[in-house]
RNA sequence: GCGCCCGUAGCUCAGUUGGAUAGAGCAACGGCCUUCUAAGCCGUGGGUCGCAGGUUCGAAUCCUGCCGGGCGCGCCA
């Protein structure tokens, strides 16, 4: 309808471009909004405000002449212009109800549009490090980062979900240490473990597997493991050193082989943990890329930006001259001990990914990643890409409360709260709805107990209690419904509630696609409640089956309308749609 | 110090990309169960949109400067 509306005013703007009236060289963007007051029809627009000055006339006359020019639409009742300006349009009654028969007939398809056809775009998300499971704060982002692609997706986008693995790296080396020193307590060593080791008991875990596996094949004595090592930091050295010294000596004494089996161990163990809790959270990818993997890649990248001339040498290290490009500080590629950097890698991976063909990547970020944007597009821009091409979504952190207590985090003593404990307190549907109702870059209070209530303070629970009211009303009803959308006098439905409910059905389809297209969740998980909201007062006000069946049949029918949005809009959101609570 | 994000009702937050009289939900107060799920519904009160300028027909929204809160400024990943 708005499309319609949109095509007429166009029409009339260039009708009286033609005739002189308008200036021609101002191509005149058309907004089209839904009013907020009802006594402004369902539709206005801001056209005649917008052009009034350069035609110099004033707003209210030019409206007129746009009415005047403008034919005669179908499904609009009345134009009428108002305030200082607006044009506003008034749709019958049989346009309103249209809306019912084509989400009848669409059903679960209703409300997608190709809005993004045959674009690709990818979606990278969580992309935690494997050394050790999610927390809290990776929920909130594969949350994010699950329901932008859904809707990327719904409306007409070819979307690749990606999750890039830090396989490789320091940190990744800490842990095989870390795994490695586990076990050699196993095997009946004492030493004291270091304070910058992986401390968590799934490390534990990890070693125990190995030992069952390996036995003491692996084992080194702790003398011959700490024998002439840099002192920890309690101990009066450096904890950094310290945990180096211990990685060089593990890789020494084991061998690059077996050292590939300790590291193995705890990567893959960490990552199948990472898969099956993503999974069991309905977040699925179409693709792990694996930093490990790049290898060449980062070299080709690095001799590119070479050749391009936006790298030099600097007290042995090899620099990227990121400044040139709008960042704070020039950035290292290369360290002077010959290895190369995250960054590096980061820069060969995102030239990677639109090698790979994507017209457009989202890469989804903890907020505290923030000052790493500027550097990452500064070398798409030296690389010759398209800096724009990427965008950055920050995600700001979850600060977890039970009631009004806050539930205290801290990764120092290994009692973070994981994304499974969360999981499991709170249920599946309600971390995935609490996490998005919130604009990704708004810092989030997600009360626990809140969560859990089973009461309409809860939005999650509301919705869904919405959903099984109608599924529970249907049961009673017994009869096929099939055919209802066709043989039903819709026209019955004159209630103002029933109009409400109408209304906000029409708008479910620009909702989604301005979510989709703003990657803004948000704005569905309050469309959702607003609706359930109009649902329960409808529900509460009138009943639906009655003896008069023809009403019957109408009010039924808009009822299997609302189910149908809700299911869909919390399809889109990964929360089960209950047909019973 | 520099950069990014945030500041809207007592609390948690929306605000259709600059539109008409700033909205929800909690909490507070007052009502409603012989009725398809009261796991709910209706009503009332509550605002200097952090502050000060600017841009224009029109600003919570855009620009500048302050104030307050969070985060980040490694040859870590």
């Amino acid at each position: 309808m708005k499309d319609i509306i949109t095509r007429l005013i166009s029409a009339a703007v260039s009708e009286l471009q033609n005739d002189g009236i308008l200036s021609p060289d101002v191509p005149p963007t058309i907004t089209v909004e839904n009013t907020r007051d009802k006594s402004h029809g369902d539709f206005a627009s801001n056209i005649a405000l917008t052009l009034a000055k350069s035609a110099a006339m004033p707003p209210r006359k030019l409206a007129e002449l746009i009415c005047a020019r403008m034919n005669a639409p179908a499904h609009i009742e009345k134009l009428e212009i108002a305030g200082p300006g607006f044009i506003n349009f008034f749709v019958c009654k049989q346009g309103q109800l249209e809306v019912l028969h084509r989400i009848l007939e669409q059903g679960d398809a209703f409300g997608r549009c190709n809005a993004g056809v045959n674009q690709r775009i990818q979606v990278e998300f969580v992309s935690a490090n494997p050394t050790g499971p999610l927390h809290v704060g990776h929920g909130r982002g594969a949350a994010y980062g699950a329901t932008v692609a859904n809707l990327l997706e719904a409306v007409g986008f070819e979307v690749q979900r990606e999750y890039y693995v830090n396989d490789a790296g320091r940190q990744m080396n800490i842990l095989a240490a870390s795994v490695w020193l586990r076990y050699l307590e196993l095997c009946g060593e004492t030493f004291k473990f270091p304070s910058n080791g992986y401390k968590g008991a799934y490390v534990l875990d990890i070693s125990k597997a190995l030992y069952e596996r390996t036995g003491n094949k692996l084992q080194h004595s702790a003398q011959e493991v700490f024998n002439a090592i840099v002192a920890d930091e309690p101990d009066g050295g450096d904890k950094e050193a310290h945990i180096d010294a211990l990685i060089d000596r593990c890789r020494t004494l084991l061998g690059e082989e077996q050292y590939q089996i300790v590291f193995n161990a705890g990567l893959d163990s960490i990552l199948d943990d990472i898969r099956d809790d993503l999974s069991a959270f309905g977040v699925h990818y179409d693709n792990w890329f694996s930093e490990k993997s790049l290898q060449g890649d980062v070299d080709k990248a690095i001799e590119k930006l070479q050749r391009n001339g936006h790298l030099y040498e600097k007290e042995g290290a090899l620099w990227f001259r990121s400044t040139d490009f709008g960042d704070d500080k020039d950035r290292v590629v290369k360290r002077d001990n010959g290895e190369t950097t995250y960054f590096a890698s980061d820069i060969a991976y995102h030239l990677n990914k639109f090698e790979r063909g994507f017209g457009k990547v989202i890469n989804i970020w903890g907020a505290d990643h923030h000052g790493y944007i500027p550097r990452v597009k500064a070398a798409l821009t030296a690389l010759g890409l398209d800096a724009d091409a990427l965008t950055v979504r920050l995600v700001q952190f979850a600060i977890l409360y039970r009631g009004t207590e806050r539930v205290q985090m801290s990764t120092r003593s290994g009692s973070f709260v994981t994304l499974r404990e969360l999981r499991e307190e709170v249920g599946n549907d309600a971390a995935r709805f609490f996490y998005v109702t919130r604009k990704s870059e708004q810092h989030m209070d997600f009360d626990l107990d809140l969560a859990k209530s089973q009461s309409k303070d809860n939005p999650v629970y509301y919705i869904q209690y919405a959903h099984a009211r109608i599924c529970s009303m249907l049961r009673k009803l017994q009869d096929d419904t099939d055919n209802l959308a066709r043989e039903a006098d819709l026209s019955l439905l004159t209630q103002e509630a029933e109009q409400d409910l109408i209304a906000r059905l029409g708008r479910y389809s620009e909702t989604l696609l301005g979510c989709a297209l703003n990657y803004e969740p948000h704005t569905l998980t309050h469309y959702l409640r607003e609706l359930a909201s109009d649902f329960h007062t409808y529900y509460n006000a009138n009943k639906v089956l009655i003896d008069d069946i023809p009403l019957r049949n109408a009010r039924i029918v808009l009822c299997l309308a609302i189910k149908q949005i809700l299911s869909n809009g919390l399809s889109l959101l990964g929360v089960t749609a209950a047909t019973e609570m």
